[in-house]
DNA sequence: CGGGAGCAATTTGTATACAATAACCCGTGC
DNA sequence: GCACGGGTTATTGTATACAAATTGCTCCCG
């Protein structure tokens, strides 16, 4: 639905075909997750997404993903880190395909993320990165990606299991680091110049 | 109540007197905020944080606080840096008295810690710091404070001033991190030693 | 023609009743 | 004596009804 619309409880529990009882509670998820906000007076709007936004989002991310993957370097089994190359060998066959499998590099990409964070073995830090990555949002971002960036993605993670294997928390964090950030200016670059908001549906 | 023990839904409506719908919304906020937490099938209970845990979400605090130390130091208007001194001054006259007022010294450093979060214009940043500067932790680390611990921190708050003043974001962020860290150590000498549970009720 | 008071309609907040699911107790068979 | 079911109790999940609050409209008055 368009950003900035309003909408009443009452209309999501219409369409997900429930009581307004538990879209109370999504609800509330999607406002922790800024997705909705509510105006001075407790009504209900979707959020309207700057490019600004969405890079403050990637600077947090960074942060906090960088130490998870700083705390796994000198955490992560060795189980997990082969389940961190089994998990990336699917990503980038999902990738080198003629026409890369969207859907399938998201799903591995998610788990890839999912190991290093449970390896940090940090509940808050856990927690805090599951409020800040947005299924909506990563969508969005990962359809701007042209099978080159896909290509680099897996290229990254296969240089953060390098920095795993060495047990070298540094590097791990340094790699992550770009990682994101180099995520995040593809984003940017396929949303264009700065000045512009963000206007999509 | 204990640490450990189970809690229903329907007791915390009787004991604050309203029905169990604007409880199940407090209740998932504590759960966000991990004092309270569902066992394997969505039984409730009161957590128990351990030192550890503590440790985790100074860290955790330190890094995202020191980030908004760092953008404020660039941010913060004439206004905002006069509201920290003002603020700062009733905090060291709360401090000095004979029998330091804590509830005093808390309200004005939360005050203080709010100033500067609001002028890193980060509403996600505000919102993960929110969910981690939990009240019941705060206030069960401040009991542990000594006169000398209270006047130190009105002095790191000094510091931070003057790295404000100075439009300096380095030193904003260091002074920032030491003062978190600090203040994580004090409550740490007054818990004991790493192996030991906190059982506090 | 503009502004404000008051009433109607919309929307969120809370209470209660009931449904679904999980834990517990107890007896039975081996 | 112990594991396994069956049924009862306890607890969470959902629906519905109603209360409180907010918006916006309308109509009256200047």
């Amino acid at each position: 639905m368009a950003a900035g619309e309003q909408i009443t409880e009452d209309q999501l529990a219409q369409i997900s075909g429930v009581s307004r009882t538990p879209v109370r509670e999504a609800v509330r998820r999607l406002e922790d997750e800024l997705l909705l906000v509510r105006s001075d007076t407790k009504r209900l709007f979707v959020a309207d997404w700057s490019r600004d936004d969405i890079e403050e989002m990637f600077v947090l991310r960074q942060m906090l993903e960088g130490h998870a993957a700083e705390r796994a370097a000198s955490r992560l089994s060795r189980e997990q880190i082969a389940a961190l190359e089994a998990v990336n060998r699917d990503l980038t066959a999902a990738v080198e395909q003629a026409s890369p499998d969207v859907a399938r590099f998201l799903e591995a990409n998610r788990a890839f993320h999912d190991v290093i964070i449970d390896a940090a073995q940090s509940p808050r830090l856990a927690q805090l990165l599951a409020r800040l990555v947005e299924a909506p949002v990563v969508l969005r971002t990962a359809r701007t990606y042209t099978r080159e960036d896909l290509l680099q993605s897996a290229r990254d993670h296969d240089e953060l299991i390098a920095a795993f294997t060495a047990r070298d928390p540094d590097w791990a964090r340094a790699v992550m680091g770009s990682h994101l950030r180099r995520a995040f200016h593809t984003f940017a670059r396929a949303v264009g110049p700065t000045k512009e908001r963000d206007a999509a549906a």
